[in-house]
DNA sequence: TCAATTTGACGTATATTTGCGTCCAAATAA
DNA sequence: TTATTTGGACGCAAATATACGTCAAATTGA
């Protein structure tokens, strides 16, 4: 019997997991980058920037905007795209937490 | 120059999505976050840490060794496990870099 | 109105991840 | 020696992720 057993941990891991995993691919993180380049939201086709199929960027945007990391403005039959910066920063911070949890500084292997 | 901008600029993208890979797991970040806590080397059966099977916390061990994060000393009968500091200390660094990147104090969406 | 454009929804095929059972080698205890 | 403990190697099956083709709704221009 195999199951998807990640609901028996608790839920600040899961939670710090999930996070990572929404950024664990490379499409994700460039539109993300891109966006942030961008300083604004922009029109159109980001399939055009990465290596990849349209659906399949569309793919990635809508994993990233159900994550709420990225917004949707629909302008006429075109959709403009921009980062969500309260959630980019609260993202920041659940990640630097896990981070900072891995103190190394005073590491003994005993 | 053998590569193109593109191309390292993609490499480092991959890198970084691969760590963020690394570390998208409940029971992996569990195992990090036991062996810091533990502040020193650990013997034996992790997996009475966590609500996996033995062979399955073991495959988890194995990807954090194989990506270097943890190293596993044999003594005897039994295996040590410990946080490779440095190792750990690029993950932050790497993450950090990309973190950073999105850079969203001045943020507009226009 | 009608055709073209844009983009999301849906389905599908393939690849990868996850969880675990089984077996085996090495060290140890009896 | 033999039995036991420990943990890695291997392989299987289910779950999930990835990539993309197709279709339909909405908007816009002719």
């Amino acid at each position: 019997m195999v199951q998807s057993k990640t609901d028996l941990f608790d839920e600040e891991l899961k939670t710090q997991a999930a996070w990572f995993k929404v950024l664990a691919h490379p499409a994700r993180l460039k539109i993300l980058q891109y966006l942030s380049e961008a300083n604004s939201c922009i029109t159109g086709d980001l399939s055009e920037e990465l290596p990849l199929g349209r659906t399949t960027v569309n793919q990635h945007i809508k994993e990233l905007k159900e994550a709420g990391l990225i917004q949707g403005h629909i302008e006429g039959v075109r959709t403009k795209y921009c980062l969500n910066p309260e959630k980019i920063t609260e993202v920041k911070s659940i990640i630097e937490q896990f981070l900072s949890g891995l103190n190394v500084g005073d590491y003994e292997c005993k």
